[in-house]
DNA sequence: TCCTAAACTTAAACTAGTTTATTTTTTTTC
DNA sequence: GAAAAAAAATAAACTAGTTTAAGTTTAGGA
């Protein structure tokens, strides 16, 4: 069976945790929506509810929060092949605390939550698939929030680089700092102090 | 039909998500295994591979690790109705980096890695309530880390002690400061500084 | 119930990361 | 491809939270 390639993308991902027939695939992809977004444009902003869950086929996101005194928190980068939307949003429907902020051009695959007890109902292997997915996330959450944690902003960045280094070449240095949880002016001053030390 | 209490107790929490028939109660049941430990004993230390998701039917317990200088570093501490494990280890079969440890004598019902596909082969109905599980655990994980990013070490303090007072009254001082981020001594200085003000 | 270890308090010196301000470099847009 | 805007670098003054150290209170085991 044929489908277009942002499809088969989607499909390649949902198989990796349970087996589809043809007949389902074609169901699933029925109940998705293409949306495609220009860079610095929203998927989604505070005050909104997050009425999608989205799979990113092409480009670059940024999820981020703003605290009082007006600093961006990033709390995750999205690329191809991943999942975003806010969780917290989307289950309870209640507005949003985050921004869905495009960092490229992007084109996605948008679940809609008035969809997602259809889905359940009619395949309910889907359980499964998110219920595998979800324990994956958590588990990489609780991992990157334990580690934030235990090492300074150098250890943290040291690490971003080398494990990151496809994300790190398509972001801002100063978003990059808004993940790692410092200011911009405090990664210069610790590629300074690398660049001194080797 | 009748249970002993904490299977009445764990079967209540599951029946939140999914309704379970009087076989189906009884089949999940003859699954768990009934684990006790002492005050200061470990469910689980650094090293360890987590076996079993633990659900706490009395009792208070703190989950931390520790890092190169030998802080402990406490992510969430379980009282009754709560479960536990490092989900990390328990899903990926690798060491754990946590400790799990008693801070009151505990009761549990622990759900053996090994049956844990069983589980979802014989009443499939789990692979819902499980979604449902950890879809919560992971929406209240990005609150958590998003607001500890935000606030200084004063609000977080307040907002537990305003949120969790039920959990205060059984946990140390010292205990409450690994939790929040700080030293014990930051907390009696913020403590201080309160007493001042009002 | 007493004794000892652990928990908590207070305070002063210290440090990782911030703030503010200026300059240089890179990116975007027309 | 030049002009304007945004991002990055550098450096000095600053602050939230740490460290160290000494004294006080509390808890729990023999």
């Amino acid at each position: 069976m044929e489908f277009k390639e942002s499809h088969n993308l989607i499909i390649k991902n949902v198989s990796r945790f349970i087996d589809l027939t043809d007949l389902e695939k074609q169901k699933y992809i029925s109940l998705l929506k293409e949306v495609n977004i220009k860079k610095r444009d929203f998927l989604l902003q505070a005050g909104d509810v997050a009425r999608y869950e989205y799979f990113i086929t092409k480009g670059c996101l940024k999820t981020y929060s703003i605290d009082e005194e007006g600093k961006q928190h990033i709390s995750m980068f999205g690329i191809e092949d991943y999942w975003t939307t806010d969780m917290a949003s989307f289950i309870s429907g209640e507005p949003s605390h985050f921004f869905v902020e495009a960092l490229e051009d992007t084109e996605l695959l948008a679940m809609p939550r008035t969809k997602y007890d259809l889905l359940f109902q009619e395949i309910p292997k889907f359980e499964r698939f998110y219920r595998i997915l979800y324990q994956r996330s958590l588990m990489s959450y609780i991992r990157r929030s334990n580690l934030n944690i235990s090492m300074t902003a150098e250890e943290r960045y040291i690490r971003f680089m080398e494990r990151y280094p496809h994300i790190v070449r398509r972001i801002k240095q100063k978003d990059l700092a808004a993940y790692i949880g410092v200011t911009p002016e405090f990664i210069s001053m610790i590629k300074l102090k690398i660049k001194k030390t080797s």
